[in-house]
DNA sequence: AAAAATCTGTTGCAAAAGCAACAAAAACAT
DNA sequence: ATGTTTTTGTTGCTTTTGCAACAGATTTTT
């Protein structure tokens, strides 16, 4: 398989005269898409990173998914059977490719070269989205807070390989996305530490136990 | 997007003297494949059901996914980070594609024509599960047991145009698939009849709420 | 440099969920 | 048809979690 880096490389070299892309560039707390329409739109993060929110019924905020470079997503992706209203939210500033996908399976009118190519490469950038997506419910079927901390860290720590790493993101962000109350998430982090199970300083983690 | 029906049938009438695929039967219990060893493997059921299986370090046996027909799974899908034994069970008898992530992408040394819409298919195929895992996400961040049991009926309900449907397996699956207790989620459940959410006869449940 | 916003860390309390154990019903196998 | 296994349904008790509220630290904005 392809590294991120290779892909990355071809997406930022596909001519624009390949008439199956449009690139735009958003700033800090700009809707880059939503899940609304349905018009078949994939979304390639070029650079930045993204939240995917959901407002409930209620006007409720909830992050639901994260992306960064590299990141496939867009409403084809996702599921049509909920009422939710949902957005892709530039956390900060981002550059994104939109693709429509039947004219990736169809192959651009203009047959142009590369377009084989971008096929695989989108593939393949789905395929690890679904690594991801598979990562991500391997947390989330963890019934207890402590499991889910110590599996993500475990996970973190081979990624890195080394036990000890740096989080991706803000420990708020993590409650998030392993689905858990904040502060009851500060507290089993604050007994993990207690116990010995792991070293901390701010988002700089060590694991001290297999 | 091709339905699960074409799919289906391209897949029955795949030629085998293309060179990347290998079909087999299993009976009920046997395992299909194992996450283990990386061959870039790629498997789709043709017909029955399977479960996907984790054995942890204590022997403790959890089913952490579940498959049906016209479905694509297989260890190329899934992350190498965890260190646990992953099988896939037959649950019924179950008729099995195997492919090979490298030749679909590469095409088949015959270049046999059909190679085109295999790839095609299979693309569509992981897109479909994507929509899916995005689905169980979505129930799993839910963070109540009254929360994932309601939503999971909505989405039942609105896939099948009625109020009224019945579950496709049992409610200790739907406890697994939901990643709760099992007796917590019966008595929630049953709060919900009590309270005038639902109606439950048996596996045939009936949304009384909007 | 000051003000505003976000993030981290902590705690008490109430609600929810997991666990364990058991009996009855249903499905499956011999 | 009979015995075995799986599923459903229920409940008491304990543990875990969410919620709310707050203070201090850090980061961002103006």
């Amino acid at each position: 398989m392809k590294t991120d880096f290779e892909i990355l490389n071809f997406f930022k070299e596909l001519n624009s005269n390949c008439s199956t892309v449009i690139k735009r560039t958003f700033s800090k707390g700009e809707t880059i898409t939503t899940y609304i329409e349905k018009r078949a739109q994939l979304c390639i993060l070029m650079s930045g990173t993204a939240n995917l929110i959901r407002y409930d019924f209620n006007g409720n905020k909830t992050i639901i998914g994260q992306f960064t470079k590299d990141e496939i997503f867009g409403e084809i992706l996702y599921p049509t059977n909920t009422n939710n209203e949902l957005f892709v939210e530039a956390k900060e500033s981002c550059d994104v490719l939109f693709f429509n996908y039947n004219n990736i399976i169809t192959g651009c009118t203009k047959k142009c070269k590369i377009h084989q190519e971008l096929k695989n490469n989108i593939f393949t950038l789905i395929m690890k989205n679904t690594i991801k997506l598979n990562t991500r419910i391997e947390l989330l079927t963890k019934k207890t807070i402590r499991d889910k901390l110590l599996t993500y860290f475990n996970i973190s720590s081979y990624k890195n390989f080394d036990r000890t790493f740096v989080l991706p993101f803000s420990l708020t962000d993590l409650a998030d996305y392993l689905s858990v109350d904040r502060s009851a998430m500060m507290r089993e982090l604050a007994r993990l530490k207690n116990e010995g199970f792991i070293k901390k300083q701010g988002n700089k983690i060590t694991l001290l136990i297999k």
